[in-house]
DNA sequence: TTGATTAGTATCGATTCGAAACTAAATGCG
DNA sequence: CGCATTTAGTTTCGAATCGATACTAATCAA
């Protein structure tokens, strides 16, 4: 059947993509799951900052990702805040440097060059692995972690000021391209 | 730009396809990279089942994977041959354990469930795929590991017989649809 | 107040992985 | 031929990921 050769193409575009992370992560010292916190923690919204949110991202275990947190932090590539209501929550902040090291180290050179080969713009393709993906976070009961603005808890309250209906506070446009942990997709049938 | 929305959202699938590899791999003792050996030996040609080849493939070094070689030994999954014209060669077979954990395992049942959701058949998705694996080995001067008939080399000689360019041994019609490390796509200019 | 839950950390052992040194066979060049 | 070079594969070692487990501290619920 036809899964099986889907299934071996993903696997092996993983592997390609994960060998050329491991390349671009060499000269900082730095392994592919560093790098991709890195990117999770650049392109979250602040309720998503959290060692817990990032644990649950990238699907490992709350102690594995406590070490590489570690590691980032004394590398100096990212900072903990200590959040003012919740005093067991932390609030994870790329600094400057973090922020350097991921523009210069991600996407992977060879993905870049890849794309740019690539016959059209890869919209189709954009579009295949968003489907895909959401039938693997639907058929698992898995957190979406989608942009702010596409959430059911997403509102609108006039020209250019929104708010999260769950937690009641406001929102910015930008806040609203943000990934969330607590995103929702809105469900067909409504 | 989008290349950055493309490249989280392949990063983002093949955590998640690990993380099912990884526990569909648990009951057998077997970690992602074994699963990954397995399937590779399975769909590749009789050039291509040595642990070069499959190092090429995997990306990794070859101690590493000589280890990986070992323990799937071990457990009784591959034998090894040694080949008869080059003595320095050795050809990795898998025995029928090694096809049943295989069958049993990959693809995982999440992304079985997931494609069955998937609106259309997944053509598109193969489509895409297919594009962006091309152009990524063709930026990086990788080998392509595609099917036998579809390799410059691959010659026909009539009536369901066939034969390689490249070692001039004849092959059969199922020899045509096997992986092959020798591949190389038939170039447009021609 | 007491018990349960949640966020995060610390420690341990198993495993992957790369680097480098090594063996043995094949190849190439004088 | 003879000797250096290359290639296939193994071995050894150390660094790093990762999961499991136990732990602290804060919040929440009854």
């Amino acid at each position: 059947m036809g899964g099986d050769r889907l299934y071996a193409l993903l696997e092996r575009l993983g592997n390609l993509l994960r060998t050329e992370e491991r390349a671009a992560g060499l000269p900082h010292g730095l392994q592919p799951v560093h790098l991709q916190a890195l990117r999770y923690l650049q392109s979250c919204n602040r309720y998503s900052n959290t060692p817990a949110a990032l644990t649950e991202y990238l699907g490992l275990t709350k102690g594995t990702v406590s070490q590489t947190l570690l590691l980032l932090e004394e590398k100096g590539l990212l900072r903990k805040q200590a959040d003012t209501e919740d005093r067991r929550v932390i609030h994870l902040l790329l600094t400057e440097a973090g922020r350097a090291v991921l523009k210069q180290a991600l996407p992977p050179e060879l993905f870049k060059r890849a794309l740019a080969k690539l016959p059209g713009d890869g919209a189709a393709l954009d579009e295949s692995l968003t489907e895909l993906l959401r039938a693997l976070q639907a058929a698992n009961a898995q957190r979406s972690f989608g942009p702010c603005g596409t959430c059911k808890h997403f509102q609108r309250e006039g020209s250019g000021r929104f708010r999260c209906g769950l937690t009641q506070e406001p929102l910015s446009r930008e806040d609203s391209q943000l990934l969330c942990r607590e995103h929702e997709g809105i469900s067909p049938g409504h």
